[in-house]
DNA sequence: CGGGTTTGACCGGCGC
DNA sequence: GCGCCGGTCAAACCCG
């Protein structure tokens, strides 16, 4: 498969591009236990995209607080005079990191301006005040000058948790329609002739795409992988027999039904028991976020999905009450590699494809790959943020289903049933997928996150975390400055690959929709004081579709 | 012949 | 304790 995939992004590269999701090796990590460290506020964790990175180890150690985490919950008035004070002092906005005993490290660049003008006033005076008996009524004033203020960062604190879900929903929401480009992609490449037959509109859209310039903007992203007419032979070679079978059964649309029907799902009784043997908090949290399952739907007369990876298929099953067997597959992308996957068509309707996915690949992905792999780490993450405390994620079920797909009418449906959640993206219920072939003047930008070179890159993000960065690259690309910068990144890499990457990312940026949101986004979260007009904006789709998902999603409980 | 698939056996968890 | 069930193993088989 190597021979096929070819593009690679060096690691520094993602680095500085970032994102939100701490992926250690390959793109199925399920790295987010950090949400759930904050009690009873999901959205305060590590994922928040303002970066802390910089943060001193040994300041965050003291702080009991993991490097990065952002407890916006804090309300010691102490603390609020030092990271205001620190903040004042950086000349930028920071997120103060509330527990901090010491200077709050005043991060590179991207800060977020909590408009808390707290301490200036208090950092000397709250002894005086208490020793001067004639200023009581200054201290009372002071008094309440703190509670305005805390009520004040308890506000910002609403906004900033509604910012990260919204980042985090049109992360996922991106690589819910790569996935669902991907599959497009292989409908549309190894079954060109049967283009006609998926519908009128698909026709119709398919006819647009070879008229229009622009309208490459889908393909590009349906050719993360080896792309151009020497890819397409160079896949076919390179492709495992599972993709080659796929490539020749036609993948119908992914339109929709509704069918949430979780008896489906992956429910392995294999335990391990985390209390036997008493294992670290890490080990604890990886055995967990390995049993974190993430099941995808999908309309598809094809055995198997394509995600990008290699499977090999080491058993097969008749799962009760399904007449259809169940087939078990690892990964063989890397020797070792944990992520198992079983496949099995839906009982009560067996155009319906159940795939799911469990454990973190050890290894780098391919493009093709990481698309499926994000997604599932997203929701999957999503999920365990939620579910490892039993605080606000399973108690929530909405908001999560909301964050995993927000931008189609796609369901998510959190299963919390016992002993690991499972989340299933179901991805036939979504709007016509040919929505995405659209050409650029109709293409939809359902969210107002990164831009496309992001994307793209937040993709390979195998590392860091790195919010920060990726918010100076967000600034940056979106006012179109950085492009080229990261197109010539991508021609290092895989020429093929960035022709068509970038092409993508020319028609997507010029496209008035997408400057727009992203230029809302940007300002809601740089400037943090438009959020409704990144509502308005950014979250068109996301928002519409996040109704219809919260609508048709559902919380199976135990 | 090597790699992938098939398929029956085996194992462990769970419920009764 | 027993049986059911899901998941995995591994020998046999298939295929290029």
């Amino acid at each position: 498969m190597e021979k096929g995939w070819g593009l690679t992004l060096d690691n520094s590269d993602i680095d500085r591009v970032g994102f939100f999701l701490n992926k250690p090796a390959g793109g199925f990590s399920l790295n987010t236990p950090r949400l759930n460290q904050s009690k009873g506020n999901m959205f305060s964790g590590g994922q928040f995209p303002v970066s802390l990175n910089n943060f001193r180890e040994d300041q965050a150690a003291a702080h009991a607080s993991p490097v990065g985490e952002v407890d916006f919950f804090s309300k010691k008035p102490n603390d609020h005079h030092h990271h205001l004070h620190s903040g004042a002092k950086s000349g930028a906005l920071v997120v103060k990191k509330e527990r901090s005993t010491g200077e709050a490290a005043p991060v590179n660049g991207f800060n977020v301006n909590t408009g808390l003008h707290l301490l200036t006033a208090n950092t000397g005076s709250d002894q005086s005040t208490v020793d001067d008996g004639t200023t009581e009524v200054n201290a009372k004033n002071e008094l309440a000058q703190l509670q305005v203020e805390l009520e004040r960062m308890n506000g910002e604190n609403q906004r900033l948790k509604g910012m990260l879900s919204q980042v985090s929903n049109n992360y996922t929401a991106l690589q819910m329609h790569i996935v669902t480009l991907m599959q497009q992609q292989q409908n549309s490449r190894t079954d060109s002739t049967q283009e006609h037959e998926i519908n009128a509109e698909g026709k119709t859209e398919s006819k647009k795409r070879e008229a229009g310039g622009g309208s490459m903007v889908p393909r590009q992203f349906l050719d993360l992988g080896p792309s151009g007419a020497t890819a397409d032979t160079d896949e076919q070679t390179q492709s495992s027999s599972e993709e080659r079978t796929q490539s020749e059964s036609p993948v119908r649309t992914m339109e929709l039904s509704k069918n949430g029907s979780e008896s489906e799902g992956w429910v392995p009784n294999k335990v391990p028991k985390l209390n036997d043997s008493k294992p670290t908090a890490d080990q604890a949290t990886e055995a967990t976020m390995r049993k974190a399952r993430v099941s995808v739907r999908a309309r598809s007369e094809a055995p198997m999905i394509t995600d990008g990876c290699q499977w090999r298929k080491y058993g097969q099953k008749m799962a009760k009450g399904n007449p259809c067997p169940r087939a078990y597959y690892r990964c063989t992308m890397a020797v070792g590699c944990p992520v198992r996957k079983q496949v099995q068509r839906c009982a009560e309707d067996r155009t319906i494809l159940i795939t799911t996915y469990e454990g973190n690949h050890n290894h780098p992905l391919p493009p093709a790959a990481m698309a499926m792999a994000s997604t599932t780490s997203a929701a999957a993450s999503m999920l365990l943020s939620g579910s490892m405390s039993s605080a606000d994620g399973i108690m929530n079920p909405n908001l999560l289903a909301r964050a995993i797909l927000p931008c189609s009418s796609s369901v998510a449906t959190i299963s919390a049933s016992a002993p690991f959640p499972t989340v299933t993206l179901d991805l036939t219920h979504s709007t016509n997928p040919l929505q995405f072939q659209r050409p650029p003047h109709q293409f939809q930008v359902p969210f107002p996150g990164p831009p496309p070179q992001v994307f793209g890159q937040a993709l390979y993000n195998q590392s860091k975390f790195s919010g920060l960065q990726l918010s100076q690259e967000m600034e940056l690309n979106q006012l179109g400055h950085h492009a080229p910068a990261l197109q010539l990144h991508q021609q290092q890499n895989n020429p093929s690959y960035a022709d068509t990457l970038s092409a993508a990312t020319a028609a997507i940026t010029t496209d008035p929709n997408f400057t727009a949101a992203l230029a809302a986004a940007i300002s809601s979260i740089i400037g943090g004081t438009h959020p409704t007009n990144s509502n308005n904006n950014n979250n068109n789709n996301a928002t519409n579709s996040n109704s219809n998902s919260q609508k048709t999603s559902s919380f199976q409980g135990n």
